[in-house]
DNA sequence: TTGTAGGCGTTATCAG
DNA sequence: CTGATAACGCCTACAA
């Protein structure tokens, strides 16, 4: 009668209409299964002319695998990562898994998260930004659910995880503004709350100290280009006589060149050089050509399926930790300092 | 004896336990069941003390709705397509769906990620940014699922979508334009196989052809920043003597805007004036400061989830169209034509 | 309010 | 190679 009455047709509808048994349909929609030449193409054939497609979810319920990855994600996620998701994607497509999406704002829809996550039976769990804890770590350890760390080490090796070395990018980028005479450092930071954000933090201000530099000033931003002004507007860079800003990622220094520009006038690289962190596409744009380390996306993310997959097979694989340095890409944002 | 046979705690289990039934365990789990509270509390106890969570594919294949809805991108996405994924996401979590992400290249995956969507149950599907011919919107509604599209009009208004008013918006920075006196133009489109990208540049030709400027050259590119610098390369505004560049969205403004300055030495906008369309942050940022036409997507991604919601519930109601016409934003991007 | 029994659409296991 | 038959874990009448 209306107009959604139409049942879906099942492997049964099949089998009944070419006269073989279900299990026979079932046979011909799986790989490997021995089936005869004839009966594959009497099915095939039917099953075409009935619309019949497998239902993934009945599949999913007895072969206890959904073929789903739960990818989470930060909503105060660092720029990068709608490309890093993207890969990610992909990655997962060729490994026939398909990308659940979930956001993750603060501590509190954490557990909220957790439940979805459980109730889904997700195969995998790709965590891109997201600050998980130990303990949600060891929950996840319990119900058999593989989990990879997408930029962020666990101190015990106990997860796996891909990262990029922020410590030899940083050191890199911070010999070269010593290199280029500088003296008067600025540290504009990731927010707290975020796992890299602190990491690359603490590297950069170890590395100026063993260089000599101590009680560099640091200014938190929360990744974007506008907290990347704020920053700058809050410690005046004329007044503090600053030559040199390090920021945590390449959005806010960004930020800080066109704070720069805009309300102090300073001209860069000549009057402030400033390095980030990633490798964005906007930092390379000819308005400014900023130095940075560029993250290899393309294996880390590469690398996160291929560990999650084999968890996923072999659940008792061992935990792996995966490390990459970045590449230093030399912009046009750093110049000798002025004695 | 191995790490991973604990086998996952079903509501038998927890029945078994409680000393209850499974169906009692069930209705615990489901909202406005009739149950005492005793059984609740007992219940609920031991299912938290043995780990107890519902299966969710086991509760899809019975009613008949995964819970899960379809987000298609194109990979030749525009660049404010990030965010919208973001919206769209966000929006599905409050209507208690989750959102499974696709990507669709090239017309050859089609099939393939159609048998995908069929097989998953989805219950609807957003299409941003997917170029769906008729035939493909038909078969949608063989299987009865619902779909609504992004940014993209169906001729016949079989089909549900939310989008832009791109021949209101363009319209603006058309006239913005002619008011500042330019009378050379030029038409930076996007691509042509973006769906989009076709439109707005028939609205921009008639638009200028109505105000009496015809044969305006075009130029395609493919919605990135580094196409747009092509295309001002491919057609040298000095020799051409055009003052106006009218791009198909902003990623390639930005990108003329640069070829501009970095390969013919133009001061942006007393040399050339340049508009955009989207609103994308970049946009925004001090050193560009583009004129454009910013999309309202938290109405238009909060519309389109609103409408796949109620098709979802009630398969007969009709399909809907929403426009909005985009906001005027004006920049520093535009200027007086020298004459 | 509770329990029983049937089914959702597959895949897996076995005989034949 | 093929066909019964038993899961998979849950929801939903229906009867008590």
């Amino acid at each position: 009668m209306s107009t959604n009455d139409k049942k879906r047709v099942t492997s049964y509808d099949v089998a009944k209409e070419a006269g073989v048994s279900q299990s026979a349909v079932s046979r011909v929609f799986l790989e490997g299964r021995s089936v005869s030449k004839a009966t594959r193409k009497k099915v095939l054939a039917t099953a075409n002319r009935m619309g019949y497609k497998p239902n993934a979810i009945a599949r999913m319920l007895i072969t206890k695998r959904s073929g789903m990855v739960a990818v989470i994600m930060s909503t105060t996620a660092n720029l990068n990562y709608p490309e890093v998701l993207s890969l990610v994607n992909e990655n997962l497509r060729h490994r026939n898994e398909r990308l659940l999406l979930f956001t993750l704002d603060d501590e509190a829809g954490l557990s909220a998260l957790l439940e979805q996550i459980w109730t889904f039976q997700v195969d995998g769990v790709i965590a891109l930004a997201a600050h998980f804890d130990h303990q949600t770590l060891t929950q996840f350890k319990e119900h058999g659910i593989p989990v990879v760390l997408y930029n962020r080490k666990v101190s015990d090796q106990s997860a796996n995880s891909v990262c990029c070395n922020h410590e030899h990018g940083i050191g890199l980028l911070i010999d070269l503004l010593i290199d280029h005479n500088h003296k008067n450092f600025l540290i504009v930071s990731g927010p707290s709350v975020s796992e890299v954000g602190r990491e690359r933090r603490a590297v950069a201000v170890t590395h100026l100290e063993k260089k000599g530099f101590s009680d560099v000033p640091i200014v938190s931003g929360d990744y974007s280009y506008d907290s990347g002004r704020q920053a700058l507007r809050q410690h005046d860079p004329v007044k503090s006589k600053t030559t040199a800003v390090i920021c945590g990622n390449d959005a806010m220094a960004l930020g800080v060149i066109d704070e720069a520009r805009e309300t102090f006038g300073l001209k860069i690289p000549e009057d402030l050089s400033v390095v980030g962190f990633d490798g964005i596409n906007p930092a390379n744009w000819y308005s400014y050509q900023l130095t940075t380390i560029k993250q290899p996306i393309e294996q880390m993310t590469k690398a996160a399926i291929d560990i999650l997959i084999e968890q996923i097979e072999d659940p008792t694989s061992p935990a792996q930790l995966r490390m990459w340095s970045g590449k230093l890409i030399e912009g046009n944002s750093v110049a000798k300092a002025k004695s």
